[in-house]
DNA sequence: CGCACGTGGTTTTTT
DNA sequence: ACCACGTGCG
């Protein structure tokens, strides 16, 4: 065995990567090394001669992490990983069900709808079932779907006591018909069929539960109830469960994590002891301080206090500014600062709550000419051009689909309108057929349309995948269609056409790096892989990310931007049980990106929705200790509660501008206005958003930090200037 | 068919 | 403010 593996791994590392065969639940705060733990453990299980590489299963959520494991494997064990099964729950569910696909009850070929692609089938089915839209938004029937099967919930089995749910129910059942008689899978699908394969299919099921001794996954904490059965039926009696998880850092409950997988992983597995990764390798002092500090502030958690043999460092800095573009402004010049002191842009990252904050960050630093980069844009599997290339290889390879179909029937136009194809929908439900078949029958340009396609399967038949993208981006018309546009649409259509010669380039990598380089592996990466073929990594340019999807990452410096009750935490979030709760994971996972220097921003009125809202300052910010800030700006300085001077010579521009009448204001000595502070007997503090009529009609609207937004008529309500 | 205009909505996101 | 989407017209 390699003795080095286990070198420079503190006590706790070193014990949760050499525990004996046993299921076991590794709690890693965020920068513990945990990545580096799971990697370890593998390669010791591997190298002390306790599995061998085909008996290991190794379950990550991002294709990045998997890779990024992977590549330490193998940095570390002159292994091939190319038997090894690493991956995602879903690349690991498609795997099997490709190699099983006839007991799955799938076609050879069957292909993954992604989330855009799931929409459109279900608007395409609720517009065949007659379902009225406006009831049942598309949008809510999808993820009524998702969320039942990542429950593990068939449509028979979701309970539905109510008119509307019952509605629901029949789409889903509906839909699943669909996509089988299609030969699509959607995201969790993949999943859940591959759940119901193993557990209906004892032969099967025992024989990965023989392979797979060990089980072991990362962000254990961001499984939903499905992922976890799904591991606790491979896992079955024998096999040893290794879970890496953060309880703190749990963000997705929104989208079905369920962190009490964790509680029921040491039940269901008989964990004794839970192995804590408390040492952090990140950070400096202050920064896992306030980040304690704040996350103490929750309940219900397993317990973790995150240290550092560092020092404590720097205090974090808070600015408080007068709008978001002073705060963009402020972090531009901080930014430059830091550049000059030699600290990489690559090296900083600014992060936010919610996308749209992004704008106005952007603009500051267009006009300063910094370099950035947006993370979670458009990606590339997804654009619009690129889905159209992939629907005419899927097409060709299975004609079933009918989403495919429709969405390149008529592009480039080739004269198939509306009507045609409703006729073509009407033919096929007539005769129980797809849209293929059918348009096979009909005449003229449908029949056309069906010609080309069977003219590109065979003329592609023996080609290599690169050349068949060649092949079918030509004849199909999509390049001449992108190249014949003029006009405004002349960059977008250059781009496009980039875009689609991008394409070409991902098939030959792919042809090259793959095991299996058939065009449908290649249509299978690009619904799985979406997001992973992103361009123009190397060049110094700055990270700008929601907190959302900076999980996982560290930088030199990070900029916190929006601090402002409402903004963050969410407003939304007051609504939903726990969403605090979460919320304050979201911080606290911000707070722990950063290694060296933190900068936690808010602004005392932004842009949003179009027009000017005015926040208070988190209570996340009033959460960390006072000791570990440095206030760049007076400490709230235009809102101590007990001096209203300054606040009220600032220039609140806008404050009337909505036409309400100076007599607004019933209160001699009160003036009430927007942006005012005020405090309310029972709602307590909270500033006005909103003035609306006059005399003894006058109602504002007041953002209380507790109660949320109330409308309040200033005849009946008691508030007080604060 | 394609454009122009109107409407609604707007937390977070991977697969 | 901004964007995506849908409808109605030329």
């Amino acid at each position: 065995m390699n003795s080095s593996l286990l070198s420079g791994l503190n006590p706790e590392q070193r014990q949760a990567v050499t525990l004996p065969h046993q299921s076991a639940l590794i709690l890693a705060g965020a920068g513990s090394g945990k990545t580096r733990v799971l990697t370890t453990r593998i390669a010791y299980l591997i190298s002390s001669g306790a599995v061998s590489p085909h008996g290991i299963l190794a379950v990550t959520f991002t294709n990045k992490a998997a890779k990024e494991m992977v590549t330490r494997l193998t940095a570390m064990l002159p292994i091939n990983t190319r038997g090894m099964w690493i991956g995602t729950f879903h690349g690991l569910c498609n795997r099997m069900l490709r190699a099983h696909f006839r007991e799955a009850n799938l076609p050879q070929t069957f292909q993954i709808l992604d989330s855009g692609d799931q929409l459109s089938a279900i608007k395409r089915l609720m517009k065949a079932m007659n379902v009225d839209d406006e009831k049942f938004p598309p949008r809510e029937v999808q993820s009524f779907i998702s969320g039942s099967k990542e429950q593990g919930l068939r449509a028979s089995e979701v309970e539905a006591y109510d008119p509307y749910t019952r509605r629901k129910v029949e789409i889903f059942a509906e839909y699943d018909a669909q996509c089988q008689r299609e030969g699509v899978v959607d995201f969790s699908e993949l999943l859940l069929r591959c759940y119901e394969l193993l557990s209906r299919n004892a032969a099967l099921r025992e024989h990965y539960q023989e392979r797979f001794k060990h089980i072991l996954v990362d962000e254990f904490q961001d499984t939903n109830k499905l992922q976890y059965q799904w591991l606790k039926l491979l896992a079955g009696n024998n096999n040893a469960l290794f879970a890496v998880g953060d309880d703190d850092q749990s963000i997705y409950a929104f989208r079905g994590a369920n962190v009490g997988n964790m509680q029921e992983l040491t039940r269901d597995f008989h964990v004794q002891n839970v192995i804590k990764l408390e040492q952090n390798y990140r950070s400096h002092g202050n920064i896992l301080d306030a980040a304690n500090a704040l996350i103490s502030n929750n309940r219900n958690r397993l317990g973790k206090n995150l240290w550092t043999s560092e020092s404590g460092g720097e205090q974090l800095r808070v600015y408080e500014a007068e709008t978001d573009v002073d705060e963009a402004k402020f972090i531009v010049e901080e930014i430059q600062q830091l550049k000059r002191d030699g600290v990489n842009l690559t090296e900083m990252a600014l992060l936010y709550r919610s996308n749209a904050q992004s704008r106005v960050l952007e603009h500051a630093l267009v006009s300063a000419g910094l370099s950035y980069r947006v993370y979670g844009g458009l990606r590339f599997f997804e654009r619009q051009e690129i889905k159209h290339a992939l629907a005419y290889l899927r097409l060709m390879e299975n004609t079933d689909d009918d989403n495919a179909l429709l969405r390149i029937i008529n592009f480039p136009t080739r004269g198939i309108g509306t009507r045609s194809i409703e006729q073509l929908q009407e033919a096929a439900k007539m005769n129980s057929t797809t849209l293929f078949d059918a348009a096979a029958r009909a005449g003229g340009k449908v029949s056309a349309f069906v010609g080309l396609i069977e003219s590109l399967r065979s003329a592609t038949r023996e080609l290599p995948l690169p050349e068949i993208m060649d092949h079918v981006l030509d004849h199909s018309g999509l390049i001449a269609h992108y190249q014949n546009e003029t006009g405004a649409k002349k960059r977008e259509s250059e781009e496009r056409l980039e875009n689609l010669n991008e394409l070409v380039n991902a098939a030959t990598m792919f042809v090259h790096e793959a095991e299996d380089d058939s065009l449908t592996a290649f249509l299978t990466h690009a619904s799985l892989e979406a997001g992973e073929h992103q361009a123009g990594d190397s060049e110094d340019a700055l990270h700008l990310m929601t907190v959302h999807s900076a999980k996982g990452l560290e930088f030199h410096t990070v900029f916190i931007t929006g601090l402002e009750e409402g903004l963050f935490p969410h407003q939304n979030s007051q609504r939903e049980d726990g969403g605090l709760d979460e919320e304050r994971r979201l911080m606290y996972v911000a707070l722990t990106r950063a290694r060296r220097r933190l900068y936690l921003s808010f602004a005392q009125r932004r842009m949003l929705h179009g027009q000017v809202s005015y926040g208070m300052v988190s209570s996340f910010l009033r959460e960390l200790p006072e000791g570990l800030l440095h206030w760049i700006t007076p400490r709230f300085s235009a809102r101590k509660t007990f001096d209203t001077s300054s606040f009220e010579t600032n220039s609140y521009v806008n404050a009337f501008a909505s036409g309400a009448p100076e007599k607004t204001q019933p209160l001699p000595h009160a003036v009430w206005r927007i942006g005012q502070r005020v405090f309310h007997q029972k709602f307590g503090e909270g500033v006005i958003t909103g003035i609306e009529g006059s005399g003894a009609d006058a109602r504002v609207q007041v953002n209380f930090k507790r109660a949320g937004s109330k409308w309040l008529a200033l005849e009946y309500a008691k508030l007080t200037a604060v």
